[in-house]
RNA sequence: GACCAGUUAGCUCAGUUGGUAGAGCAUCUCCCUUUUAAGGAGAGGGUCCUGGGUUCGAGCCCCAGACUGGUCACCA
């Protein structure tokens, strides 16, 4: 491993400390009784607090120095004194401990008395500080003066690589992650309140089912069969409903083996709840309340910032048909008009269009091209063609149209729900139709029937009505993120590639000198077969790791091995 | 998958027609007892993403590739 000159410094830090007698890595408990939070907002000058953080700001001057500590809770200004840690003469804590051997980054536990500078800053006067654990790699820490910050870790790749090192120098970061799980405390909260119950059921699946999607495979050894990671979790919550539960809801990893990009991650969290004897007309109630109150407990307020757009998730929101919302943005009505006179009128808005495209696809490419993104306010859009919603019990009024909505914000989806099929021979044959889709060359079909969840429903499933919850999606609303990385800890990223210690043209030349130990430099150029610039390279970077030496004699330039 | 942009010190970034690799912060040494991005003086630190080509000579030009970001396509 190639060090850097400061991780190499900080090392030999490491054992200077350690011939001190002071353990770098010590293992028992530092009995820490405030937070930074909690310096400042009980304040009391001379108060004995004992604290502990990561040193992220150092400020020597002379005998005294000045640093900042960060704990999970903020930062707090401590006070470094020589003559108030070093009692006696031995002035070595001081002078040698914590000024040559402690780095920014580390560690340390502080007992200390609270004290005012001169210029008005809560400060912790430092009376004993412990070492409890050493950073050997330098942390990227900005700094900032006057709301605008210098040398900024933003680079999005080594920031999501190392979200530790992200999240422990950008505090706007980690507030993102702070909301991330207080939405999820306050969505749990409000199904809690209403009675509805939390679940789990299997990510591993023997047909993945509930969604269109690719899903991952993986193989069970004993089993001998393959599974699938789910790509929802929709049948097996129905099954549960089945079983007699009113009010079911799970917080689903899903894992879909599809393109990635700014909203897109091959494992993502969608929120699902069913309730039964309801309809998808309480579930827009039920749904608009929920958000309200989420919006809320995230930013204190149901409005929120998303780029240029205001948006506000106080109840209720605008419903809207999607033939209305059709008929509004194109003019055409698609009210009981054959496939082919919609695919022709597609055709004429300059929609792309193929034949393996049914009616539901054809209306649902008109909505998605003219209509989808003029909804920036939460609204909801109702009464979606029966051919796409495999799932979804047949419109009360309207045979070909089913009862279930979408939410969109800023023109994307983020919740969809549906009063649900419950008549096991029209779902039987809703899959089998998707059957002939897939056939016919739909790949957004589902390609395989589940019969235990067409078992379930012959067993009778109340009228129920249920809905998902894009998570990721929302959060990044509530957060005003355009990026799914920025709201997910560890986004998918591709594999780092490794560093070889010697490259391949260094090992080339090393393979041909270890037989001679002792070459004419040209005879070993001309043996290794290399470029000009591959020699060159590689016979540079063996003298810098100090294998190999050139020497120059009368008799010309030799290489030898060192 | 297509197109565009980027990759140089620990971090943020310069780098002229191709001619010895630069700054600020960070690091190291010395001085400094109330500072708040940056006290003063000095020093060290580089696989210029990788490989190949052109050239006397490449961070820079050409070709191929890697990774990242963006836009589009795809995506319940």
């Amino acid at each position: 491993m190639q060090l850097s000159e400061q991780e190499l410094v900080r090392r030999q830090k490491l054992e200077k400390l350690r011939a001190l007698g002071i353990n770098p890595y010590p293992a028992d408990l530092f009995p820490v009784n405030h937070t930074s939070k909690q310096i400042k907002s009980d304040y009391e000058e001379g108060k004995k607090v004992i604290i502990a953080g990561r040193l992220m700001a150092i400020n020597v001057q002379g005998k005294a120095s000045f640093a900042q500590l960060q704990d999970s809770d903020g930062r707090i200004q401590v006070y470094f004194n020589r003559d108030e840690i070093c009692i006696g003469e031995d002035k070595s804590l001081y002078n040698d401990v914590f000024k040559k051997l402690i780095d920014l980054g580390d560690f340390v536990g502080i007992e200390g008395e609270l004290f005012t500078t001169k210029v008005g800053e809560k400060t912790v006067m430092v009376k004993n500080f412990k070492l409890l654990s050493k950073a050997l790699k330098p942390l990227p820490i900005p700094k900032q003066k006057d709301g605008v910050t210098y040398d900024a870790f933003t680079d999005p790749e080594q920031r999501y690589r190392q979200r530790y090192a992200d999240l422990a120098v950008n505090p706007h970061v980690k507030e993102v992650f702070v909301k991330r799980t207080k939405l999820f405390n306050a969505m749990r909260q409000f199904f809690n309140d209403s009675g509805y119950f939390e679940v789990e059921t299997p990510i591993l699946q023997p047909i993945p089912g509930g969604a269109a999607a690719r899903p991952f495979i993986t193989h069970h050894n004993s089993l001998d069969i393959p599974l699938y990671m789910r790509i929802a979790n929709e049948l097996y919550l129905k099954r549960l409903i089945v079983g007699g539960f009113d009010g079911v809801y799970e917080f689903s990893k899903n894992f879909r083996n599809e393109g990635m990009d700014r909203t897109h991650n091959p494992e993502f969290t969608a929120m699902e709840i069913y309730v039964s004897y309801k309809d998808y007309n309480w579930m827009m109630d039920f749904c608009e309340q929920l958000l309200e109150h989420c919006a809320i407990a995230v930013n204190g307020t149901p409005e929120a910032k998303f780029g240029e757009h205001n948006i506000n998730f106080k109840a209720p929101y605008k419903r809207i048909t999607m033939r209305d919302s059709i008929l509004e943005f194109t003019g055409f009505d698609i009210y009981n008009k054959s496939e082919d006179e919609i695919r022709t009128a597609a055709k004429s808005m300059h929609i792309e269009v193929d034949d393996t495209m049914g009616k539901g696809k054809l209306i649902d490419e008109i909505f998605g091209e003219k209509c989808e993104g003029n909804y920036i306010q939460p609204t909801f859009i109702t009464d979606y063609p029966k051919e796409m919603s495999p799932l979804c019990k047949e419109h009360r009024e309207n045979p070909e149209l089913t009862e279930r909505f979408e939410l969109m914000v800023c023109g994307k989806e983020i919740a969809n729900a549906y009063s649900e099929l419950n008549d096991p021979i029209d779902q039987r044959e809703r899959f089998e139709h998707q059957l002939e889709l897939a056939k016919k060359g739909d790949d957004e079909a589902t390609g395989t029937i589940d019969y235990d969840f067409l078992r379930a429903l012959e067993y009778g499933m109340p009228p129920t009505s249920g809905m998902g919850i894009g998570m990721d999606r929302l959060i990044m609303f509530l957060t005003n993120n355009q990026s799914i990385q920025e709201v997910l800890f560890f986004p998918q990223m591709r594999p780092e590639k490794k560093k070889v210690d010697l490259s391949d043209n260094e090992k080339a030349i090393f393979e041909i000198l270890k037989s001679q130990k002792r070459m004419d430099l040209t005879v070993l150029k001309s043996q290794s077969g290399l470029s000009n610039k591959g020699w060159d390279k590689g016979i540079k970077g063996l003298g810098k790791h100090g294998l190999t030496k050139v020497e120059k004699t009368d008799d010309g330039l030799f290489v030898e091995m060192v």
